[in-house]
DNA sequence: AAACAAACCTGTGCGC
DNA sequence: TGCGCACAGGTTTGTT
């Protein structure tokens, strides 16, 4: 679920709150969220460690441990980073709980209902072996910037439909299948336009979408869908999904032309919804 | 090289 | 009310 805004977001809340207190005590409930490597190696990794900062590559969270090692949290589909008060009741799906320091004290909860997500200590002298996928990421737009020069040369370099290629991490790190469809709508181009295909003109209309769209959906807090699945570590829901102009809204209105209905087609595996007039 | 399908899991919403 | 199916913000792997 959570896309580059939402990671972000969660991102500025550990920042915030985590980051500088120590972590006293680790709890895993569930060995498949730390499945990379192991319970043990988790408790052992960060108990009377504290978090000097927190970074973000695309939808990976980067924590830079005073030990030396790393924190890596991936929230894939469903997880989500809480912080609450020591000894709150916890909600399902609480798989690592990590105890920190500091009045008052509090509980940093890692919650997965789907269990892809993961939580890793691992050394950053050894992150090939051991998180090879970091070194394979594609540029952030936020956290490297992203050039219009440098997405020409990605555009052009290659022959793949948009909507895919803007999804593949190893291109660019960080949009996922809401930003996809509200960038491609903005830019006014089709999902399966091949990138090779736009002009100058189109090129810079992408550039110009992918930059806006992250910024305000982070300046909202990202998008909480009905679900209300995603909520920051605070507990508290985004609102980009009010900005919303394609994505799930299949069979309705066009709220930029007025004049056509929303399609939905798959594309990459991925639900994609664009407006058939606005969009070339 | 690029496009597809399936896999990993659990929960929810919908049609019948 | 209950059942079964489709589908979900991600990523990897294997196959055309």
């Amino acid at each position: 679920m959570p896309e580059l805004p939402e990671v972000e977001t969660v991102r500025r809340g550990l920042e915030a709150q985590v980051v500088g207190r120590r972590i006293e005590r680790v709890e895993v409930g569930r060995e498949r969220t730390v499945r990379r490597t192991s319970a043990e190696a988790l408790i052992d990794g960060l108990t009377g460690v504290t978090i000097t900062r927190f970074g973000r590559r695309g939808k990976y969270l980067i924590g830079e441990l005073d030990s030396g090692d790393r924190l890596m949290i991936h929230l894939r589909m469903s997880g989500r980073v809480l912080i609450a008060a020591a000894g709150t009741e916890r909600p399902p799906h609480t798989h690592v709980v990590l105890h920190l320091a500091g009045e008052p004290p509090q509980e940093m909860w890692f919650v997965d209902p789907r269990t892809f997500g993961e939580v890793v200590v691992f050394d950053p002298n050894n992150a090939a072996a051991e998180m090879p996928e970091l070194a394979k990421l594609g540029i952030d737009p936020v956290t490297d910037g992203l050039t219009r020069a440098e997405l020409t040369a990605l555009l052009l370099g290659r022959s793949r439909q948009l909507k895919p290629l803007l999804l593949d991490q190893h291109v660019i790190a960080g949009i996922g299948n809401i930003y996809c469809d509200e960038t491609l709508h903005l830019a006014k181009l089709r999902p399966d336009r091949l990138s090779d295909s736009l002009s100058a003109r189109e090129i810079g209309r992408l550039h110009r979408a992918i930059h806006e769209v992250l910024a305000q959906a982070i300046e909202a807090g990202g998008s909480t869908l009905a679900d209300t699945q995603y909520v920051d570590i605070e507990g508290q829901g985004g609102w980009f999904q009010l900005h919303h102009r394609v994505y799930d809204r299949a069979g309705q209105r066009c709220l930029t032309c007025g004049r056509a209905d929303i399609v939905r087609i798959v594309t990459g595996g991925r639900s994609t919804c664009f407006c058939p007039r606005c969009q070339h």
